[in-house]
RNA sequence: GCUGAAGUGGUGGAAUUGGUAGACACGUUGGACUUAAAAUCCAAUGUCCAUUAGGACGUACGGGUUCAAGUCCCGUCUUCAGUACCA
């Protein structure tokens, strides 16, 4: 009987789905394992091989975990609101809807084929509105609440009203927006509704502020810092520029310190921790305030500048102060003899975008606004200058600059001539700053003279809390997170507007759905596609909604027309699972309780700033409302490296020469013979040869042949066989991907399998219009429909089935590790799933029998039982296949037969290839899944041994080994060692100085 | 610039606390089987020298510690990723 994997893996999978094998129960005699994969946006693309590796390693996780007696909680599903299928609708007018039904019947088709051993019962879609239902329904929980740094955690909103009402806000120590007025109680309750309303805004956790965003006008919305790179927009790759609108804000700051906190207590892996300490970018110093001393513009009211600084040690060191050009003190404090400087200045830098200002760091700019301010120790004046090297969001959008302590200081000092007062001893500031704080000792300043830096930041920030010129303070990088969208295919807020100010929708009213639109592009009016919807489908009793409008007792209120972003309904979707389908609660609390939180997340490294960041911000929110058990929702994650294609590129050449009258022809393809002495007539070399070391040779002076050198408008005509001297040829050239399919294995394309489909560059390209085969050369990168390099899981699953695509992905190296796919390499693990079922198959039937194992059988498994259990358990997976490779050699090798021997290595064999091991395991009689089996037990006993075969080195040279029993001593192992042959012949009579014996590792003679 | 990770055969990668470097595969070469091919099996395969026996050199580079270093220490280089006028 020979092995055959699809009608196997068919079967399996659908025994699996049909007796619900890995649905998890909310309850359990066993301890409970919660193994996660981040869920997958289905993109109309599908699923190629990379996709799925760390689904893999997370399956092979929990199927270990339930053979090891774990009540297993082992989801999947979509987060399934986004750009593209949005982008899709805008192009054809499908709604987003439908093509996100076909693509997700595409992924589960593409995943059930790879038997994963997902609760499919559990699924959630983030665009589903009973999944939607609860993300509007925390958005309304964090409305409804503000930070108390107090008690440092959030809280009703509710109580905040109390104590406006007995007290004001003075003694309220709150997360706010910074602009918040001091207010009695009796100002309270003279304040109109809308202005509490306005100002219990700047309290709440989630608020609408108008705030600087980043907009796209591409894209027609608003992006978070984390979804823009490099200054452009992270999907597409377009512009995007700094405007003010009136957005959604999550209070994300406020959790800035707990967010930061919170990391030691998880086993993240350090580097993605280190991004998020980053990101958070906590920095500790001071606020200092300078006065503006008072000019004629100014004298009517006194203004103040407040600076940070992390080195308010240095503070005697200020020789000027740099506001960022957009500071809203600029225009009131700069004199009229430096106006139209600082005019000509600002409209400078408005111009440059934010790219551009971002390339563009080493040019030193600014201007004089002509104002002073008054140092608030030695009260001498410092000069007010703007530079667009101060940012307006980081800060406060000014610093105190210390020329010589800080090197963008010193460069801009340098540039205009400002004085660089030196304030350390024994430091030469001559040629740059000096920015070591350690090795500071403070010198020319005041009460501060001969002190190290930590001693004199002390004595500085108690010196300005005195003069009530500042304090220390903290401050953090990470800003609020814009939580509006103005897309249509995401969740709708549940907000109306009475008067201007939002209000919540009750929410025995969710979800609030999505309503249907002619059109997903925003109005005429400029507003988001929402406002293109005349009915909205959703139906409360209480209110009807006609025409973008709450009507209540017939007053009309217009509705949210925003949706909420991409990372909304990702944020809370690992506790769903839990209980997925709770139509009154997000989830109950007793399965939270039970669950409480993920043990293991497994996804990509790119969700570092995002997902991974607000996931753990919402959670630490549900903590404080004593939703949650735990305030971190993953205890441990592993992020697997991207699986990267190999693409093949064509190189194209358009060269010039010289020909035999001398003139220069640049209108030329070029094809080279006699590189590297092969023949490439009719192909056309690669890059790299071209590139690198080949085209130095040339250049050297050497003589080519060239053949094929054909011209571009005529391609029948071409010199054949002539010489040209190289020196004399110049080159330029342009890649060209080629799909990988129709390449065969010595990098040729065949011109017959050209075919229309393929791109038009490609196809009407001189190169491929001529005769013959090219080669190509391939470069490994990111895995991309657009690269045209990707494999379809799929695919290798019809060719080598699924458990040969699991150990594959497995066997290719370290999960965390970014590795390139070759298909190629797959017939090693392949013909070892052959071997194993020869081991368990002869030609008549089972070879299996109740035969005793032997001592090496036995050795065999448990060495094998050992390893895998220690691979897993330190993920590294790869390793294990080896082990089973070599199992599997080894009993084959030993003829082993016995049901002791081969029953056990199944149930270790089958989280990796979980169908093969099923279906051999059903043959021995088996009538339940292997996954209900029990891991076999590791009994060390079977790897005793009585000898060692000891490796014999001389001065630390491996020469021969020699086997000796383990139950010799130091003394008896170096008397038989020095007694051996090979020893004396290694020592040619001389006498060894030394003998180091290690019982049970080496014997080293040193000579 | 800063932070993090890494650098081992032709390729992917092994090597637990310093103790036989290159496991396990891919690829390549040779052989068996076959009319042939596929499949399967066997052998060789770090580089160099040597007919063999064997030897020299080898884990990015330069030092060091040690009986012994891919592994530990110091310095340098390179690659990848993240981040960047963050005061």
């Amino acid at each position: 009987m020979k092995y055959h994997f699809n009608e196997i893996e068919t079967k399996w999978q659908k025994f699996w789905a049909e007796n619900q094998t890995f649905k998890a129960k909310n309850n359990s005699d066993k301890p409970k394992y919660y193994v996660l994969d981040m869920f997958p946006y289905p993109s109309g693309a599908g699923l190629h091989v990379g996709h799925p590796l760390g689904y893999i390693a997370s399956d092979i996780y929990a199927r270990y975990k339930r053979h090891k007696g774990f009540n297993v909680l082992h989801p999947q599903g979509y987060d399934s609101f986004g750009l593209p299928a949005e982008q899709y609708a805008i192009q054809t007018g499908q709604h987003p809807a439908i093509t996100t039904e076909e693509n997700i019947k595409t992924y589960r088709r593409q995943l059930d084929q790879i038997g994963f051993s997902f609760d499919w019962s559990r699924e959630v879609r983030t665009s589903d509105p009973n999944y939607y239902k609860w993300t509007q329904w925390i958005f309304i929980q964090l409305f409804e609440s503000y930070y108390c740094k107090d008690t440092d955690q959030a809280r009703p909103i509710s109580e905040l009203v109390e104590v406006f009402l007995v007290e004001g806000n003075s003694r309220i120590n709150a997360a706010c927006d910074d602009d918040v007025e001091v207010f009695s109680a009796q100002d309270w309750n003279n304040f109109s509704s809308e202005k509490q309303q306005e100002i219990l805004l700047q309290y709440r956790l989630t608020y609408l502020a108008e705030t600087e965003v980043n907009w796209c006008p591409a894209l027609g919305t608003v992006l978070a810092n984390d979804e823009i790179v490099n200054g452009v927009s992270e999907r597409g790759g377009h512009p995007v520029v700094r405007k003010k609108m009136t957005q959604w804000s999550m209070r994300i700051s406020a959790y800035a310190e707990r967010l930061l906190q919170g990391l030691e207590t998880i086993d993240w892996t350090e580097s993605l921790k280190e991004t998020q300490r980053n990101w958070i970018g906590k920095s500790v110093g001071a606020s200092v305030k300078f006065n503006v001393i008072s000019t004629e513009q100014s004298n009517e009211k006194s203004h103040s500048i407040n600076v940070f600084t992390t080195r308010p040690d240095t503070i005697f060191g200020t020789s000027f102060m740099t506001l960022a050009p957009e500071h809203e003190l600029v225009s009131i404090i700069t004199t009229l003899e430096q106006k139209s400087d600082v005019d000509a200045y600002i409209e400078a830098t408005a111009k440059r975008s934010e790219r551009d200002r971002m390339a563009d760091v080493k040019t030193i700019s600014g201007a004089f606004t002509g104002a002073y301010a008054e140092h608030p120790f030695t009260k001498e004046p410092i000069p007010i200058w703007i530079g667009d090297y101060v940012l307006a969001g980081y800060g406060t959008g000014a610093v105190m600059s210390v020329p010589c302590g800080d090197q963008r200081d010193y460069d801009f000092a340098k540039h205009f001539g400002i004085e660089i007062p030196n304030i350390f001893e024994g430091v030469d500031i001559s040629e740059e700053a000096f920015a070591d704080k350690e090795k500071t000792v403070i010198a020319n300043s005041d009460f501060l003279n001969g002190i190290n830096y930590k001693e004199a930041t002390k004595k500085v920030i108690e010196g300005l809390e005195q003069l009530g010129q500042g304090e220390g303070k903290t401050n953090y990088r990470l800003r609020d997170a814009v939580f509006s969208r103005q897309r249509y295919w995401g969740e709708p807020f549940p907000v109306y507007y009475v008067n201007g100010m939002p209000q919540m929708i009750d929410a025995k009213h969710l979800p609030i759905k999505l309503p249907e639109v002619e059109k997903y592009l925003p109005t005429e009016t400029g507003e988001p596609p929402l406002g293109n919807a005349t009915v909205w489908a959703w139906d409360v009793k209480q209110c009807s909604v006609v025409s973008n409008q709450l009507i209540d007792n017939e007053t009309v209120f217009p509705l949210e027309l925003n949706t909420m972003p991409g990372w909304a309904g990702s944020s809370q979707y690992f506790n769903r699972y839990m209980d997925p389908h709770n139509n009154e609660e997000i989830f109950s609390q007793e399965s939270i309780n039970y669950w409480q939180q993920v043990d293991l997340y497994i996804g990509g490294s790119e969700h570092a700033t995002g997902h991974l960041l607000y996931s753990r911000f919402w959670q630490k929110f549900m903590f404080d409302k004593g939703l949650v058990p735990v305030d971190e929702f993953a205890k441990k994650l592993i992020n697997q490296g991207m699986i990267l294609g190999t693409s093949a590129i064509a190189h194209r050449i358009n060269g010039g020469y010289y020909d035999y009258a001398g003139e220069f022809n640049e209108d030329l393809d070029v094809h080279f013979e006699n590189i590297f002495n092969e023949d490439f007539t009719n192909r056309i070399v690669s890059w790299d040869l071209l590139e690198g070391k080949l085209i130095e040779e040339a250049i050297a002076g050497e003589k080519y042949k060239l053949t094929n050198v054909f011209r571009k408008s005529d391609v029948e005509e071409f010199f054949d066989g002539s010489q040209f001297d190289v020196e004399k040829i110049t080159f330029t050239t342009s890649k060209i991907r080629v799909p990988v399919e129709d390449i065969d294995l010595k990098n040729h394309i065949i011109l017959e399998k050209f075919t229309e489909s393929y791109s038009d560059e490609l196809y009407n390209s001189d190169l491929f219009k001529s005769n013959g085969v090219f080669t190509v050369s391939r470069e490994v990168e990111k895995m991309s429909k657009r690269w045209a390099n990707v494999v379809n899981p799929e695919d290798i699953c019809n060719d080598y089935g699924a458990d040969s695509l699991r150990l594959y992905e497995m066997f290719l190296g370290p999960l965390e590790q970014y590795k390139p796919w070759n298909t190629a390499g797959i017939t090693g693990v392949h013909s070892f799933l052959k071997k194993l079922w020869k081991l368990y198959v002869g030609e008549n039937g089972l070879n299996v029998n109740d035969a005793a194992p032997t001592k090496d059988n036995l050795k065999t498994l448990h060495k094998t039982i050992k390893k895998v259990e220690e691979d897993i358990e330190s993920f590294s997976f790869n390793t294990s296949v080896s082990t089973f490779m070599i199992a599997v050699n080894e009993l084959t090798a030993q003829k082993s037969t016995s049901k002791d021997i081969l029953e056990p290595l199944l149930v270790v064999i089958s989280p990796y290839a979980p169908h093969i091991a099923e279906e051999l395991w059903s043959q021995l009689g088996h009538s339940e899944s292997i996954s209900t089996a029990e891991l076999p037990q590791f009994d060390a006993g079977h790897l005793v041994e009585s000898t060692k075969n000891y490796p014999i080195s001389f001065n630390g040279k491996m020469r021969f080994t020699l086997e000796l029993s383990l139950d010799m001593n130091k003394d008896e192992i170096e008397a038989a060692v020095l007694s051996n042959e090979k020893t004396k012949e290694q020592l040619q009579g001389r006498e060894p100085k030394k003998v180091i014996v290690v019982p049970g590792k080496i014997v080293n003679i040193v000579g």
